[in-house]
DNA sequence: AGCACGCCGACT
DNA sequence: GTCGGCGTGCTC
């Protein structure tokens, strides 16, 4: 018997099959992880494949050396899936496989925790004597506790009389593998009746096909998933649902958890290395059936899919930007459809790709336009601060935001204020000469930290000393750029010393459970002001929150991408949306230096199919996504000039490409990356526009290209989020 | 990726 | 004469 063999090795030089003769006192079947020599090493490796025949010089195979588990790690679906994402994303073999195990199982550094456990053996109990106490005060406890306990449970009683019971045979000992459970605290099922909207969604969603679910903030959309996911389970089938990392907080898992209980696994980034490996073989052994994480839970090892719901479906982080880069909607769609099961995608402001194929009609329309509570939608107040400027108010807060801060203060509400940038301000620029602090290894603009004084690299974590005079002209005229969290907090106090304020970004959570604490400490505060970034959007219920103010919304709008009208819009949505979730009426406070872009206008009202038609008539008049399909290949490297000429030679066969293709390839070009270098490594990239129905064949046209230009992997990108 | 082989320069 | 530089090529 042979063995097609992937090693588990991210190169390009290694990505391909390779063939072993497996021994026939090993027991190996596909999707195993192995043992294999691999020239003068012993290296791990992927059993994708068996067969009678071997393609290979036959004398020069080698034997498998062992088997890592006894199980296969990887089920049949996965190497489907692994196909799948090698040609659509033109990613190695071995990365691909990566994702679909946790990395403690890969790196072998978790151990299996073991503790000693002790069962009550009952048809002994009679020989226990008199006198022994201690002996009966254990077997009395274990009677209430179905006839077992842990060790540790039964320290108290002192180990002696334990070590005599179990001399006695009254007691088992027994190694019993211990779930390194993640905690999340318990909290009473609330069973909500459905409106008769949701009701309709959840009869609908039951077919192999994708719905989109356009459902306004506070709709419940959570609810809706509940009894979907309720309706598979007792149809003896599973579920994935994905959130945003940035929503997962405790109390929607703890929800989850409330209704389902011990069927649920939880993945996310706050799990230690052993909690998240428990939780994957729970999943894995089918013990846990109802997965619920962030992007990389879409990889869960749940066979028997009955649904799987991708709720935000609009959020940027479903879409890798580190290799090996995919797009989680994707991959839910090859796995919905091998499992003939719905795949619902949930959000308030779906984003323009989805929409248009639910118009296209790939996807169902499914819409939740009220709130769940029938409460309206807070009003949004668009404050022009170019005129707040003129009329002479050059702070960061308008007359109109200040006003409704003191009125929110003085009735003990709360407010929570929104900023879409981290740190203190964005940048220390030189107002004599014009320059502008950058990171030494990245070329990128440095971000000033008020709490350590300190100026950080956002991409490579680099911290260098604050300016006080001008490297280059050596004036002392040194400026900050944008308001940060910090800044405005400052600023808040300023006005409002007494009330409690308190910020919330990456920067204050970076530890663990702090996300929680900043919340609770807000819950308890009367008045109070929660300042923060993108990830007080998310999902918080706070009852007592009349206010929203976004500070500078225009801040998402400057960037050059295609589709940041379109985050701006979700971002003010989303953000309204945590105003007046309860008895109180909400309002929103929206400041802007350019109070007549469309989006603004569209938002203000809530009107996202206007705010649809609208982007979507641009988007087709400027060729962007989804009419068309940005492809961007990046080229980085230590060595600038290798860099280059490879680009050089690859950019001079692609454009050949151009003489077939000239209708199909609306725009082609090679440039330096936005950020010309990261980690010292030089990047270079070339872009292109296609035209939908040649996509496909140009893009595999351009692998063939590129990779026989290049030995080492060059990274490709499916219409790129970010630029950088 | 990592390890060998191999073909050129400056030294115990 | 040899030690060691890292370019190239291979791993079933």
């Amino acid at each position: 018997m042979f063995a097609k063999i992937i090693i588990d090795q991210d190169a390009k030089a290694l990505d391909k099959v390779f063939e072993y003769i497996v021994p026939d006192d090993l027991n190996i079947v596909v999707g195993m992880r192995v043992f294999v020599p691999f020239g003068k090493r012993v290296l791990q490796g992927f059993v994708i494949g068996l067969s009678e025949q071997c393609e290979y010089d036959k004398d020069k195979l080698k034997k498998i050396i062992s088997a890592i588990e006894d199980f296969p790690a990887i089920k049949q679906e996965m190497l489907a899936l692994m196909d799948f994402m090698a040609k659509k994303y033109h990613l190695k073999l071995a990365s691909i496989l990566r994702l679909f195990l946790p990395s403690e199982m890969r790196e072998g550094k978790v151990k299996e925790l073991f503790e000693t456990h002790y069962l009550l053996n009952e048809s002994n109990i009679a020989i226990i004597h008199k006198n022994a106490k201690k002996q009966s005060e254990i077997v009395e406890y274990l009677k209430n506790n179905n006839g077992n306990a842990s060790s540790s449970e039964l320290a108290q009683f002192g180990y002696s009389a334990i070590k005599t019971l179990v001399d006695k045979g009254i007691l088992i000992k027994e190694k019993k593998e211990v779930k390194r459970r993640p905690f999340v605290i318990s909290s009473q099922e609330k069973r909500v009746v459905l409106n008769s909207c949701q009701k309709k969604a959840v009869e609908e969603i039951c077919d192999n096909k994708t719905y989109l679910l356009h459902g306004v903030t506070g709709s419940g959309k959570t609810e809706v998933y509940m009894n979907l996911i309720e309706n598979v389970l007792s149809q003896g089938k599973n579920a994935i649902m994905l959130v945003p990392e940035i929503s997962l907080t405790p109390q929607i898992m703890s929800n989850f958890k409330a209704r389902f209980g011990d069927a649920v696994a939880l993945l996310h980034s706050g799990l230690s290395a052993g909690e998240r490996f428990d939780e994957w073989k729970r999943l894995f052994s089918g013990e846990a059936r109802i997965a619920i994480g962030a992007r990389s839970a879409i990889f869960a090892p749940i066979e028997n899919l009955g649904i799987i719901i991708i709720d935000e479906e609009h959020e940027q982080s479903y879409i890798s930007e580190s290799n090996p880069r995919f797009d989680t909607h994707d991959v839910a769609e090859f796995r919905a459809r091998y499992n003939s099961c719905p795949l619902v995608l949930g959000s308030a402001t779906p984003s323009i790709e989805s929409y248009e194929k639910a118009k296209q009609g790939q996807y169902q329309l499914i819409e939740l336009p009220i709130r769940a509570n029938g409460k309206e939608l807070p009003k949004i107040q668009i404050i022009d601060m170019m005129s707040e400027f003129r009329a002479g108010n050059s702070g960061i807060f308008s007359v109109q935001l200040l006003s409704d801060l003191a009125n929110v203060i003085n009735n003990k509400k709360q407010a929570m204020i929104f900023i879409n940038r981290r740190g203190y301000s964005s940048f220390q620029r030189c107002r004599d000469c014009g320059y502008i602090a950058k990171c030494i290894d990245c070329d990128v603009s440095l971000v000033y930290h008020r709490e350590d004084n300190r100026l950080k690299c956002h991409y490579c974590g680099k911290q260098y000393k604050v300016l006080d005079r001008c490297p280059k002209c050596g004036g002392e005229n040194i400026k900050q750029g944008a308001v940060g969290t910090e800044q405005v907090v400052q600023k808040i106090k300023e006005y409002f010393p007494t009330v409690k304020v308190l910020r919330m970004d990456n920067d204050t959570t970076s530890t663990k459970n702090s996300h929680q604490k900043i919340l609770d400490e807000f819950k308890n505060s009367l008045p109070g002001i929660l300042v923060g970034t993108q990830m007080i959007a998310k999902g918080h219920d706070f009852e007592n929150v009349v206010l929203v103010g976004i500070v500078d919304a225009d801040q998402s709008l400057y960037h050059a991408d295609y589709r940041s009208t379109e985050r701006t819009f979700q971002l003010i949505t989303q953000v309204s949306g945590r105003a007046g979730r309860s008895e109180s009426e909400g309002k929103v406070v929206l400041q802007t230096y350019s109070p007549r872009h469309y989006v603004y206008k569209f938002a203000s009202n809530y009107d996202y199919k206007g705010f649809f038609r609208k982007e979507e008539n641009i988007r087709q008049t400027s060729t962007f996504p989804p009419f068309t399909r940005i492809l961007r290949i990046l080229f980085s490297d230590h060595d600038e000039n290798y860099v280059r000429e490879l680009l050089k030679v690859c950019y001079t066969e692609i454009e050949k490409l151009k003489e077939v293709y000239d209708e199909d390839i609306i725009y082609l070009d090679a440039m330096k990356s936005p950020i010309k270098r990261i980690q010292n490594k030089y990047r270079y990239q070339i872009m292109m526009r296609l035209k939908l129905e040649k996509a496909d064949e140009i893009e595999n046209e351009v692998f063939k290209i590129v990779d026989n230009a290049s030995k080492t992997s060059v990274f490709f990108e499916i219409n790129p989020q970010n630029l950088s």
